[in-house]
DNA sequence: CGTCAGCTTGAACTCGATCAATCACAGTGG
DNA sequence: CCACTGTGATTGATCGAGTTCAAGCTGACG
């Protein structure tokens, strides 16, 4: 696999072109793009900027009028119910754009801040748009990342609505395992950036629940954790127990309404 | 309020024209649109047709085409986790558009079924498209469309990850009833087309938990529920007690960015 | 070296799930 | 027309997962 990769490489001088914005090939904005496409969307992404710890990217209410793509550094997106109370809706890792939840509406609906210092591109979405209406590929490209969200999202819901907090912990581990999979690092190794508190929130549990299931996980053998850096020890069982995404499986046996 | 809104109707032609998907005047993918542009878009929509309780619009993996908007009736979409779980992420009322999660993606990763006999109208996709390049006003409504299935989402992650299940049982209802009002309807009488079950899975809780909160509900005076038909008696402490979503339910009105 | 935020662990309690029995009602067919 | 039937709704009783409160612990950082 690694060596079809490599060649690939090689062979196809547009996959030798990273994107400017989160310095990676072939994701974030740029993906699917060709060289002179990439190159142009380059064009409009301004230099990375730093983010400190704690700072915030944006808040809500605020004018939306750019996306943000991830060079380093993590962050997290929260919504304040009515209550006041804080709900988690995403983290953000290398690789991933932030601000999608708030194309098409002029504000944003969620407030970003930054759980450790971080490196940010910001990519003006007026631009984008404007780009889009020559370049197919990066409108198909949008709408696609949006679509994306959507998707997070429902699985979110899902995963809130219908499993055990164990169930729940799981999965969200095989998902960063499977965030940074995808990106080339390795899938087994995760770093807990984000507080226990954080992780709750965003699991809809209480922290020392966290806390717990994490104890509970390592016992049985899962993993090995220490202070905020995990172990996936048995990747095959935690798949089994917590189901990793396999949705090939969609049976078309009733035929659709008319 | 709506004396002025009888006075707009008169004075401007354009409110007069109702859209030719869901019928209503100012809603679904039609809203913000001059006269010569809602035409245009007219007459891609398909005659509106009919789909019997039970029967499914749509299901997961299904190749998306297009868009529907509901004319009268009411819908359900759900998705189905790894476990087999049935989760319903999103109820439909006449006046709604459908398929908004699939944008972009090319597959539904959701199916939707009728809960009752409903008409429903069809919108291509492409063409909608299509049009949208030489309609800067379409376009902007579609991605609205798109940034309001986001934050819908997230409203309801917010709901089943952090509240007690009295609490979304008051902001369902609550919803349902500002969804009736957003379309002229009396806010204070809500039918519930869909099971208890139904209920139960969209708020993340028992069916019979469901049918407790609700005799709750009814000797706390808070409504009056017969089968499934509800009358809120104290919309207000309603309100008070289950935070309404205060920000304008139809967001036309606000200058959208870009 | 002290301080403090974040983390762990324990103990008691509570909310809501689960199991189970009964009821209400719509649809069906005699 | 009424009995039959099945799905959906109500209500009760029990139990356990997860919250909450509380008390220490750990490691980072001034």
């Amino acid at each position: 696999m690694n060596a079809r990769v490599a060649l690939k490489t090689v062979r196809l001088p547009r996959l030798q072109i990273a994107c400017a914005s989160c310095g990676m090939q072939g994701l974030c904005i740029g993906a699917g793009l060709a060289d002179d496409e990439l190159e142009r969307l380059d064009h409009m992404i301004g230099a990375p900027r730093t983010l400190r710890r704690g700072e915030r990217l944006y808040h809500t209410g605020a004018r939306f009028g750019s996306l943000y793509a991830v060079r380093s550094g993590s962050l997290k997106s929260l919504v304040v119910t009515e209550g006041g109370r804080q709900q988690i809706t995403a983290f953000h890792v290398p690789g991933e754009l932030i601000g999608v939840d708030a194309i098409g509406f002029g504000v944003h609906h969620s407030s970003t801040v930054a759980i450790e210092d971080c490196k940010i591109c910001e990519i003006p979405y007026a631009a984008l748009v404007r780009l889009s209406r020559e370049m197919p590929a990066l409108q198909r490209r949008i709408h696609r990342l949006i679509s994306g969200e959507i998707q997070r999202d429902q699985g979110l819901m899902a995963l809130l609505g219908g499993m055990r907090a164990g169930q729940r912990m799981g999965a969200f581990l095989l998902g960063l395992s499977q965030r940074r999979a995808a990106r080339g690092n390795s899938p087994t190794h995760i770093a807990l950036h984000m507080t226990r508190e954080d992780i709750g929130s965003y699991l809809g549990m209480s922290f020392e629940t966290v806390s717990r299931l994490l104890r509970l996980f390592r016992e049985e053998g899962l993993i090995v954790a220490r202070h905020r850096s995990v172990e996936i020890t048995d990747l095959e069982r935690m798949k089994k127990l917590f189901g990793s995404r396999t949705t090939a499986s969609t049976p078309d046996g009733v035929a659709a309404g008319s």
